[in-house]
DNA sequence: CTGAAAGCGCTAACAC
DNA sequence: GTGTTAGCGCTTTCAG
């Protein structure tokens, strides 16, 4: 790789000194009272040699890489591709640049990639936690290190969030719904110790026992992920047939939603005919299915959006963070998957 | 943020030198006949105080960052997200940490973050190339900073690439349409100056006049990005009504089967009965699409695992590279959406 | 075996 | 107005 050209090479050029050369590169040119044609001149030859700045150097000096790190759950959920664009939009118009790493899912990944961050000095981090994550949560606030959390939210430790009110939602999915005509309502969640995704069926159980309905046997399926396939298929054969015979099915989540979904072709069930259905998130993948899926939608544009602002409001500040908390809309996409 | 433990830190600790201590936090104990004592102790502080280098610094002095930056088209392509899986995986056995960049399929971002990745002093880059792209790719060249493209080959510019043959591909997928019964075989690609695109549209083309295949008007239909939504719309109304009527389409990317399909739905035209359909690459929306759609599916696992390896080979030689190009297979995954 | 010191490229306080 | 210099945290040569 070619020697980059420094600061010491364009002063050399000129016969003057770094510190004028790094004053008016970083447009102090005026303040220091650096003279007219020097400050031209030095523009010009950092021009001419097409200078770039050493980012490394300037971290190790400024302890500011103007870069912060986010850590999502994995790259291709719908969540992802969405907050990684609003995210990276809100950045750039602050002047930070954004670079992303994936945690699988995975604790120690998620352990792994907070430490490659701070490493490389990022100021700070967006993260989309795993399961369990208490620890390193816990280890970022004793570090002071500028953290909004995104998407998962542990309610035992204090911190920035930014995401939606997941009991409301599911809530509000059910009486949905219950509205048009579903009364043998089915639920199906992870198996999980998220809080994200227990407030879901919280706001599930809630609505459906507000609405006076009872079964039999529990139409609230939950699916572990070391057997998924195994479990959603088992879920769906299932509540489609008697006994329990659903005549609704609500996801909790986008990927639950495909896969149930995929399960339900197999079965020929029709819908919204035989079954109704509703997603508590929106994936790509419904563009193909035979109807409009109904489902709810997150903001994520304003998530990111609101993510990166708290961000940079706590590390400018640098004093201790007001924890700040952020519940934002969830709104309903009326498909066709349920009942008129 | 709380100040990080250093070097230094540990040194006064333990009342000796700085040198001392980082010759034996890297190993280097034995090599430098450190007294086994002392670099027990060493270490016992370093872990007592969680000592974490800072790569900053590391980065500096080394003028190696020990990261690969991998620029990618759009995040939420199918394509990306398995790629960016396997590159994460080889990078890690090989002690790099892989950052990610989205280019939107913009030159000028692709440009943006091309230098952004190079001030990081990333020690070499993987590239999904946007179009015309062949400046960026000669820039590289001249600074001599290690690439590898992907995907995306400028046939005018020697460079290391990894990827599949196009052009061979598309032949076969006609031919297989061909061998199961259509003849009327429409072919559905972007307007585009890439070159892995027209190879695709060259393989159709060759392929249609080898099976004596003559249409009046053309089957070839290349959709523009800036009307994207009508000009599909368009394609599939015209190609599946008279005066054309094709009876299979060959869609050149999992993107526009995706589109394709959705339009084909909205007709209420039937796959594969009124209509075959293949596509070049594979998209997890496939998976709710009312029958299995019959695609080829690139390698995605070798391709970054190459493009890794190259990658290194190249950082670690240091001299004048032999540009290098490897073409894989991509494999037929048989589904439902073609004859039999 | 261990320590002092230079230097990676940059910033900024200070001196002239 | 401009130059000198210290130092960010680390590696590594050279002296002892």
């Amino acid at each position: 790789m070619k020697k980059n050209v420094s600061l010491k090479d364009i002063a050399n050029q000129l016969g003057v000194s770094v510190s004028l050369v790094s004053y008016v590169l970083n447009g102090h040119a005026k303040k220091m009272r650096v003279g007219d044609e020097v400050a031209q001149q030095i523009l010009d030859t950092a021009k001419k040699l097409h200078y770039q700045p050493n980012q490394i150097a300037k971290s190790l000096k400024s302890k500011k890489s103007q870069t912060i790190g986010l850590i999502v759950a994995e790259i291709n959920y719908g969540y992802t591709a969405g907050i990684v664009r609003a995210i990276e939009a809100e950045a750039k118009k602050n002047g930070y640049t954004v670079i992303i790493g994936n945690s699988h899912e995975d604790l120690a990944l998620l352990h792994e990639m907070i430490h490659v961050f701070i490493n490389r000095q990022v100021d700070g981090l967006i993260i989309v936690a795993a399961e369990q994550a208490e620890t390193e949560v816990q280890y970022l606030k004793k570090k002071e290190i500028p953290f909004v959390l995104i998407d998962r939210i542990f309610p035992s430790i204090e911190s920035n969030f930014i995401g939606i009110d997941n009991h409301r939602v599911a809530y509000e999915a059910v009486e949905y719904l219950y509205k048009h005509g579903s009364r043998k309502i089915a639920f199906l969640n992870y198996e999980t110790t998220f809080f994200h995704l227990k407030e879901r069926t919280r706001g599930y159980v809630q609505a459906i026992a507000e609405k006076g309905l009872k079964y039999k046997n529990s139409m609230l399926r939950e699916i572990r992920k070391s057997s998924y396939d195994a479990d959603v298929e088992k879920a769906i054969r299932e509540l489609t047939s008697p006994p329990l015979s659903c005549d609704a099915i609500f996801f909790a989540t986008d990927t639950l939603a495909i896969s149930g979904l995929k399960n339900l072709i197999n079965l020929k069930i029709k819908i919204p005919a035989d079954v109704a259905v509703i997603s508590f998130d929106f994936a790509e993948a419904f563009a193909l299915f035979a109807c409009p899926v109904t489902h709810y939608r997150q903001p994520l544009a304003e998530i990111g959006n609101s993510a990166v602002k708290t961000l940079l409001d706590e590390i400018k500040e640098g004093k201790k963070p007001k924890w700040k908390q952020l519940y934002l809309q969830s709104t309903l996409v009326a498909g066709k998957s349920c009942r008129e």
